[in-house]
DNA sequence: CAACATATCAAACGCTTGTTTGAAAGTAAA
DNA sequence: TTTACTTTCAAACAAGCGTTTGATATGTTG
C-alpha cells in the first residue's frame, strides 16, 4: 500500500477540484481561486504544483475511462449491432451521469465547443482514436465497400445525436424542466439512439435489403 | 428612403460588429473593446447605446432567418419528407455558410453551450418553436400515433446530427485539416443527414414495414 | 539537534475585463 | 448666435483574473 505524502494529497485534491470546476464552467468559466477554494487550498497552490492553469488542465484530463469503454467492447463477444449498442449505452453513461466519477468525457465535451490549448492533446489522444474505433465498428456493419467519406459521416451522425444531450444540456433543461438523467432515462436515451443509428446504417448495405429478423 | 442619423450608423456598426465577434468567440470569449475596435467606435459606446454587454447580445440575437426558413418550409407544396430535406438543407447553410450573412443561428448554437443571460429568450423564441415545427413535420412522416417522448428524441437526433458540425468544427478541422465547408460540402452534409434521418424514421412508422419503392 | 529541501500561506503584482466619468464635439431649433 | 440636446472620446475606475513573492510552517536527512 502507497501512503500520500502532503503534498501529494493536495495535487490529487487539486486534480479532482479541477475535473469537477473544468466539466461544470468549461477552461475558460473555471477559475483559478474556486478550484482551490473546493480543494481546500492556497491560490498558489496550483502555480505550485502544476506550473499554470494550463498545466492543470493537462493533468486534469483522463482518458482512461474512454479507452476502457472501447477496449471492452472490442473484447466483446456480440455481433456487430449488439456492440454498437453497447458502445451507445456506456457512452451516454459517461456523458450524462450526474454523480460524476468520470467527468472526463464531460470535459472533453466541453472542449469540443471551445478550443483551449489542450484541445490538440484531446483530440490527437483520445477524440480520434474513438472517431476509428467508431469507423471500424461502422464498417463491420454496412460492409466493408462503404465509401471513406460516407463512413466518417456515420460516425458523425452517431457522435452528434449522443453529445447533444451534453452540449445542449441547458438548453433542454429549460424546454423541460422536469428533466433529469436519472438511470432509466438514459437507458431510454441510449436505446433510441441506437435503434435510429442502427436502422439509418441498414439501408447503406450494399444490397439494400432488410430482413424481417433484424428488425425485430 | 429613411436616412440613418450618425447615431443610428454607430448603432448597426456595433450589431454587426458584435455579431461577427460573438459568433466567433461567443459570449464570454467576445470582449466589449474588441466589438469597438471592429466597429470602429469608442469603447464608451456600448454602454451608451446598449446600456452593457448583455444588452448587446439581446439586441444582436435574431431569429428572423430562422423563423423565415420555417415559414417558407411550411409553405412549400411537397410531401413531408421533401420538407425535411429542404429544411435541412437550409438548416446546414445558415449553420455552416463561412461567409455568414446570418450568424443568428451560430451565435444560438454557441448559446447552448454556454448559458448566457439570455439564453431564455434564444429558447422561447427561437429554439422552442423550432423543436416544435420539427416535431410536427416528424409526426408528418411517422404517423400521428407516435409517442410524444419518441417524437422529441427523434427531433433531438435531427438537430443534434445537424449542430454537431458547427460546434464541434474545431475538432474536425484537427482531425481533416483540410476540410472546407464550401457549398458542395454543405450539401453533401444535408444530403447525409436527410438520408440517414428518413432512414432511421421510416421503421418508426406505426406499421413498421419499408415498401421497396421508398427506399430508392 | 541542526540543516536542508519541500510545501503552504497571505499578500500583492500586472493585466484585462465591463463600466463610468466629465469634458469636448456635433447637431438642430429658436 | 445662442441654447439645449445628443453623441463621441480619452481617461480612469473597480473588480476579477492568473501568477509571483517572500515568509512561515512542515517534514526529512545527516
Amino acid at each position: 500500500m502507497t501512503v500520500l505524502s502532503s503534498s501529494d494529497q493536495t495535487r490529487v485534491r487539486l486534480l479532482e477540484a479541477a475535473r469537477e470546476v473544468f466539466s461544470q464552467c468549461g477552461f475558460q468559466g473555471a477559475t483559478v481561486r474556486e478550484i482551490c477554494r473546493r480543494a481546500d487550498a492556497n491560490v498558489a497552490a496550483v502555480n505550485y504544483h502544476f506550473g499554470s492553469k494550463d498545466g492543470l488542465l493537462a493533468e486534469a484530463l483522463n482518458f482512461s475511462a474512454l479507452k476502457a469503454l472501447q477496449s471492452a467492447n472490442i473484447a466483446a463477444d456480440h455481433c456487430p449491432e449488439m456492440r454498437l449498442r453497447l458502445f451507445i449505452k456506456s457512452f451516454m453513461l459517461l456523458l450524462l451521469d450526474e454523480n460524476g466519477a468520470s467527468r472526463q468525457c464531460q470535459m472533453m465535451a466541453r472542449e469540443m465547443a471551445d478550443p483551449t490549448p489542450a484541445l490538440d492533446k484531446i483530440v490527437s489522444e483520445a477524440i480520434a482514436p474513438l472517431h476509428e474505433f467508431l469507423a471500424k465498428l461502422i464498417r463491420e456493419i454496412i460492409g466493408a465497400g462503404a465509401d471513406e467519406a460516407e463512413v466518417r459521416r456515420c460516425v458523425y451522425s452517431l457522435i452528434g445525436q449522443c453529445v447533444f444531450y451534453r452540449n445542449s444540456h441547458p438548453v433542454l433543461q429549460r424546454l423541460r424542466p422536469e428533466l433529469r438523467y436519472d438511470e432509466q432515462e438514459i437507458e431510454a436515451i441510449a436505446v433510441h439512439i441506437a435503434d435510429f443509428t442502427l436502422a439509418a446504417l441498414r439501408i447503406k448495405k450494399p444490397a439494400g435489403n432488410v430482413s424481417v429478423v433484424e428488425q425485430l
